[in-house]
DNA sequence: AAGTGTATCAACCGCCTTCCC
DNA sequence: AGGGAAGGCGGTTGATACACT
């Protein structure tokens, strides 16, 4: 441990000493701290749970007020999109819960971590593999993130409206209708794009997620992700998957042994549908 | 209806890194 | 450059809701 870290220990416990509430926050509690705040803003949270009259640690404060107080932030179920928009960041992030919520507008990364740690990892558990092991980062990469594809186009298909969900970095776009037409589905980032997106237009591959685009005629398309994608069956028509017997679709995957006999449809992530179609997908023995 | 098990999530702790004075 | 404060993260806990028997 060096000096920094050895000061800041002690200035934990310096907290631990003092008269501090612990435990879940009251109304008063929350009125309090959102008046300070939309009074004098935030940062500073120490001096500011002084300030503000509360008997808080400054990184409770903090907590409370990013966490659950903050106006913009969203509750509730975590949607088809962002289930994708979350594996797909931490495939390519890892555990950076905080850059991945930067993502997903409205969710913290305490909510992201969580979803991880109780949905994600539970299958994980189920499928008696490691969150980390290359194994299970393919069944999400080739199985479980192309299946939540298809449900989102579906979910638009269905729906009368377009649904764009714009994010602070970037933009999900989804496509109004379907038809055998391109379908335009798209995560653009600001970080590494300046391309602009519409349900209109086709969009160029921008990020990973290109590897999951779907409807594009391969020799439509110069980007060599396009390329990729069609190598992993997933650049034709309403993205069936290609049988792994008749195709390098599992190249470098192995996910027979472990799949099996396994209890993965237990809640919305990957239903019972979804379970069924991964085993007509890839003729399973079980 | 009551008891028990399980899932979810807010909140915390400890450690570490980053930021800023 | 050094040190304190703030922020980020992994891991965990406890309360609550819900499902199941």
């Amino acid at each position: 441990m060096d000096v920094k870290a050895k000061g800041n220990v002690q200035s934990d416990q310096q907290d631990d000493q003092m008269d501090l509430r612990r435990g879940p926050w009251t109304v008063e509690e929350d009125l309090k701290l959102v008046n300070y705040i939309a009074t004098y803003g935030e940062g500073r949270w120490n001096s500011l749970a002084h300030d503000a009259g509360l008997k808080r640690t400054g990184k409770s404060c903090r907590l409370r007020w990013l966490n659950y107080l903050r106006p913009d932030v969203r509750r509730g179920n975590i949607t088809l999109e962002e289930q994708f928009m979350i594996l797909e960041l931490h495939s390519r992030w890892g555990n950076r819960w905080s850059k991945i919520a930067q993502h997903l507008p409205g969710r913290t990364d305490n909510e992201i971590k969580n979803y991880w740690r109780t949905r994600v990892q539970k299958h994980a558990k189920q499928l008696k593999c490691d969150v980390n092991s290359k194994q299970f980062k393919d069944t999400m990469r080739y199985l479980w993130m192309p299946r939540l594809v298809e449900k989102i186009q579906a979910s638009a298909a269905n729906s009368t409206t377009t649904t764009v969900a714009s994010t602070t970095a970037g933009q999900f776009v989804m496509p109004q209708e379907f038809g055998g037409k391109r379908v335009t589905l798209s995560y653009i980032t600001t970080e590494n794009s300046s391309t602009s997106a519409s349900s209109e237009t086709q969009v160029s591959p921008v990020s990973d997620l290109s590897n999951y685009y779907v409807n594009v005629p391969v020799n439509d398309n110069p980007n060599p992700d396009y390329f990729q994608a069609s190598q992993i069956g997933y650049s034709h028509q309403y993205s069936s998957f290609i049988n792994p017997s008749t195709n390098y679709y599992n190249n470098g995957m192995d996910f027979q042994p472990w799949l099996d006999g396994a209890d993965i449809a237990s809640d919305n992530f990957l239903n019972s549908d979804d379970f069924l179609f991964l085993q007509q997908q890839f003729n399973f023995n079980v």
